[in-house]
DNA sequence: AGCTATTCATAATG
DNA sequence: TCATTATGAATAGCT
């Protein structure tokens, strides 16, 4: 249809190309429409151009026909394209707020609060698993305050060799029971709270808000 | 283009709707792959049937081009659909995750796991936490206990005032500091494992994945 | 952008 | 649904 017959393959010619481009462009849109309005028909058509410019028909809403399309082809083929998609964060998140909601419960127990509804051996095992914590973290302490220790004492009687009875003196109290009974003698700068002032609610962990 | 010109309008007869359909159709879905071909574009199309039977083309990739006219169409208005609905999924996911993380590293703190990396003042607020969980516990599986108590000794010697010297002497008890030192007279059924056999690790909640 | 000779698409029909 | 055909529409190549 036009003053010679042309071979289907790439326009060279930019100019031509650009030109023929705006020609059947404008032509297949228009032929869209016809076969939406005539056959009763939903018809979407989009058009990027070479220029990645954007052209586009659609004979009710883009957006809802891309939506019929997509849960048509998610029916035929179990082919999830973004609908789909969608639906699995959804659950993605889902199980990830259930675990945080049970992480959480837990971890207001082990800080005391929330016991209510706990049995007298769910409340014993708690108790030994605190008491177990405990002496971790006071082992731990132990071991940390005795380091800096053996640096300081470095520092203040020269780099050699520290070890010997200061070492054996201050390991025996680290397989120590219930208090942090470990003798501090030159600690660096953490001013030992001893006893109970109030402290922060955990030790790192911003605010937790669960929705 | 045809015996007879015609007017765009919805086609009564059902027959030759079908039928203009069918032949309409396939020239539209030709016409769309020769512009593609011809002027390097990129096209899609999509057809519902008045049956609602789907039919298509597309140059690349009907997902593709999907995705690129969402992208499109954001970046121009701010319009949402699919894509980004899957985007804020994935970034709600991100973040409980992170919170899941952060507590749970939390919790193996207060498991007395997992303590390499803190500092002396971290341990020590972990221990001054652990202890005041621990009063806490205590005073609350006291509590049970005398309940417990209560409920037994009115089954024993019958439903009235079992108050007096017994409350007193427990309620004393309760105040209690370093050890569950409640005296223990009339447990109902629990067997009070005394002293640490090795608790299963959390009171409640089952393995935690984090991905 | 227009124009127009041609080719193509398709309405009507069998 | 398929084939044929007359006709109008679309458009390639020019200006």
């Amino acid at each position: 249809m036009g003053r010679g017959k042309i071979v289907i393959r790439r326009i060279d010619n930019s100019t031509s190309r650009q030109v023929t481009f705006s020609k059947r462009r404008s032509g297949l849109l228009k032929k869209a429409k016809e076969l939406a309005i005539l056959c009763d028909a939903d018809v979407g058509v989009i058009i990027f151009s070479s220029t990645s410019k954007l052209y586009e028909y659609s004979s009710t809403s883009m957006k809802a026909l891309i939506e019929r399309y997509n849960k048509t082809k998610e029916e035929n083929h179990q082919l999830g394209i973004s609908t789909s998609e969608v639906k699995y964060w959804q659950r993605e998140a889902a199980t990830l707020r259930q675990q945080l909601q049970s992480l959480h419960e837990n971890h207001r127990q082990m800080m005391g609060e929330e016991l209510t509804g706990l049995s007298v051996k769910d409340l014993q095992n708690l108790e030994n698993q605190l008491e177990i914590s405990l002496r971790g973290v006071r082992m731990k302490k132990g071991n940390l305050i005795h380091q800096d220790n053996m640096e300081l004492y470095k520092k203040v009687y020269g780099t050699k060799d520290a070890n010997g009875a200061h070492i054996s003196s201050l390991t025996n109290g680290l397989s120590v029971g219930e208090d942090a009974g470990i003798p501090i003698n030159l600690q660096l700068s953490q001013p030992q709270q001893q006893d109970n002032e109030t402290p922060e609610r955990a030790t790192k962990l911003g605010r937790l808000q669960l929705r």
